[in-house]
DNA sequence: ATATAACAGGTTGTTTATAACCTTTTATTC
DNA sequence: GAATAAAAGGTTATAAACAACCTGTTATAT
């Protein structure tokens, strides 16, 4: 699994504490299932680009800002 | 298939026009198919976030850059 | 201590991404 | 016009995302 699938998972989860909301309730607004967006957090399943978005506009932000945690590596591996 | 996907194409496609390379090129860069590249950037296939990661280290920017032509819509239908 | 809410772990059928193959078409170079 | 490079269209076996189901564990409220 992606390292970038962890990160994001994490990313996810502290957006939706800062909002002090449930999996559940979010996984509505997103129109996604909410077992799966629990999968998300955990960083145990990876997401297409299409559940990126949804998952960023029920934030109300874009998906550039959902993964803005993303930085740039020196000699990547 | 979600609408970012073909914007998410046509951003791929502009990076790589402007850095004077193929879709062989970058694709080598960036260790995934070819072929799956191309179908990337028509639109005609959705990625993962881990796809996302590797094309956005290829043109040598952050998966957040890659995706900053994504806005937040007015009245979401 | 008990009940409920929220979260975590696991599974399954269907659809789709991925790696990889091939042929055809278009663009570029000479 | 011919040869080559680059792009486009199509296909397939395998693995995994997705929707959805279920049971178990932890946190919270009473």
């Amino acid at each position: 699994m992606p390292q970038i699938v962890g990160l994001l998972g994490e990313r996810i989860r502290n957006l939706r504490k800062e909002n002090n909301i449930t999996i559940e309730e979010i996984a509505f607004k997103a129109e996604i299932d909410a077992q799966n967006l629990r999968k998300y957090e955990l960083g145990k399943q990876e997401m297409k680009v299409g559940m990126l978005k949804r998952i960023a506009t029920a934030f109300s932000i874009t998906t550039s800002e959902l993964l803005n945690f993303d930085i740039l590596k020196e000699n990547e591996e």
